[in-house]
DNA sequence: GGTCCAATCTAAACGGTGTTCAGAATCTAA
DNA sequence: TTAGATTCTGAACACCGTTTAGATTGGACC
C-alpha cells in the first residue's frame, strides 16, 4: 500500500484461533479456486491471504514468495495429470491406443481444471527453478510416454529408430492442443465448424495413430 | 505509490519538446527491448514510459491499457513470424516438405524472438479480446497451413479426409514445440543427450514428413 | 505443572504497480 | 489568429509483493 500515512485498511477477517492451524493447505486451494474463477491474474498474495482470514505477511511462513505458491498448484496439477495419463495408459488395449488416449486425456484434463492448465504450461508463472518434486513428476511423465513409444515401435506400430524425435512429437501434441483448447483459438476453429473439441480431438489422437501405423513399415 | 503525502519522485527524464512525437511506436520497441533483457515480468507501463521519457499517464494517450500495450507487440511477433512461415514455404520443394520447413520455422522463430514467442503463446497476458488485425494475422496462418495439408493430399502426401484434425495436429506440434523449445523443458531433454534443440527439430520435422508420406496409402 | 524455544501470525512500513483525472502545453484546421 | 482536438504532466487512489519487529501460541523438556 506504499507509504500510506494511515495504515493500511483491515486487510483480514477475525478468526477465533491466532494460529490458523491448515493455513498451508487452505492458501493452495483459495488460489485454485481464485483462478478457476477469476482467472490467473486474479491471484495475489495478498488476497489469497485475505480469503483465507490472515494478514499478508502470514503466507510467507509457508511460502518463500508468490512464485512459490503457484508452483505448489502447478504441482499439484502435475501429479493429479499424470495419474490419469497413467489410468488411461493401463486402461488401452494397445501401446499404440496408449498413446492415442494419453493425448486425449491430457486436453480433456486441461479443459476440466482450467486452473491448472493456466499454470501448467506457463513455467515462469510459477518459477523460480521448479522444486525437485515438480521435477520428478516431469520426468515421470517423459518416462511413462518414452516407454509407450518404445513398445509401439517393439510391437511395429511406430516407425523403428530413436525414439526422442517421436516423444517429442507426442509431447508437444499434447502440450501444443492442450494449450490451443484452453487459450480460446480451437474453440473458434471448432465452433466455425459446426464441431466440438471433444470430437477434434478424437480426430486428432485417431489420425495420429493412424500415421504412426501406417508409417512403421 | 498509493497516497502518499510527498509526491512522487521524478518519473521522467527531461525531454526537449513538450510533445513525444512517436510515442506509440517508441513504446512499443521500448517493450521489446525489456522482455528481451528482462523478461516479460519486468514490462510494467510505468517503467516503460519512463524508458520513453514521458509520464505515466502519457501512454494511455496512445493504448488503453497494458493489455493493449502487449497485444500491439504480439500482433507484431504474429506478422513477422507468419511472413517467415511464407517464406518458407516458398522455398519448399514439395507440400510435404513446406509443412515441415513451416514447423521448422515456427520453432527457430520462437527462438530468435524470445520477446515475441513468450507473448504470443500466452492470450491471457495480451487479452482483451484480441484486436482485429492480430485474429486477421492467425486467420491468415491457419488458411497457409490448411493449403498446404490440402496439397499435401492431393499430391499423395498425406492421408486423405477431413484436413481439419491435421491441420490441427500440425498446428499443435508447432505451437506445443514452440513452447516447450522456449520454456526450457526440451533444452533440458536435449543437453541430456547431447544433442541441440535445432537438431531435435529437424528430426521432428523429418518424422512427420515420413509419417505423412508414410501413411497417406 | 512450569519454562523456554521455535513456529506462527499481526501490523506497519517501503517501494512498486495500473489507472484516472484536472489542467497545462502544443499541434491543426479554419 | 483563434478554437478545438490531441498530447503530455503531475498528483492522486487503490492495489500489489515483500520485509520487519513484536505479539501469540504450540510443543518439548523439566
Amino acid at each position: 500500500m506504499g507509504g500510506d500515512v494511515k495504515a493500511d485498511r483491515l486487510d483480514r477477517v477475525s478468526r477465533a484461533t491466532y494460529h490458523h492451524g491448515a493455513l498451508r493447505e487452505e492458501l493452495i486451494t483459495a488460489s485454485i479456486a481464485l483462478i478457476e474463477s477469476d482467472g490467473i491474474g486474479a491471484v495475489s498474495l495478498r488476497r489469497v491471504a485475505r480469503e483465507a482470514g490472515v494478514s499478508p505477511g502470514a503466507p510467507y511462513h509457508h511460502f518463500e514468495d508468490r512464485a512459490a505458491l503457484l508452483n505448489a498448484v502447478a504441482a499439484r496439477g502435475y501429479a493429479a495429470l499424470l495419474e490419469e495419463a497413467r489410468a488411461a495408459h493401463a486402461a488401452a488395449g494397445s501401446p499404440v491406443e496408449a498413446i492415442g488416449a494419453m493425448v486425449e486425456t491430457y486436453v480433456r484434463f486441461s479443459r476440466a481444471h482450467p486452473a491448472y492448465a493456466q499454470l501448467m504450461y506457463r513455467p515462469e508463472l510459477s518459477e523460480p527453478a521448479k522444486d525437485p518434486a515438480t521435477e520428478a513428476l516431469a520426468q515421470a511423465a517423459i518416462q511413462l510416454l518414452t516407454e509407450t513409444v518404445l513398445a509401439c515401435q517393439a510391437s511395429g506400430g511406430a516407425p523403428a529408430g530413436d525414439p526422442a524425435p517421436l516423444v517429442t512429437m507426442i509431447w508437444s501434441i499434447c502440450a501444443g492442443l492442450a494449450m490451443l483448447s484452453v487459450d480460446g483459438p480451437l474453440e473458434q476453429m471448432t465452433a466455425a465448424r459446426g464441431s466440438t473439441i471433444p470430437e477434434l480431438t478424437g480426430q486428432v489422437s485417431a489420425l495420429l495413430q493412424v500415421m504412426l501405423v501406417g508409417s512403421a513399415a
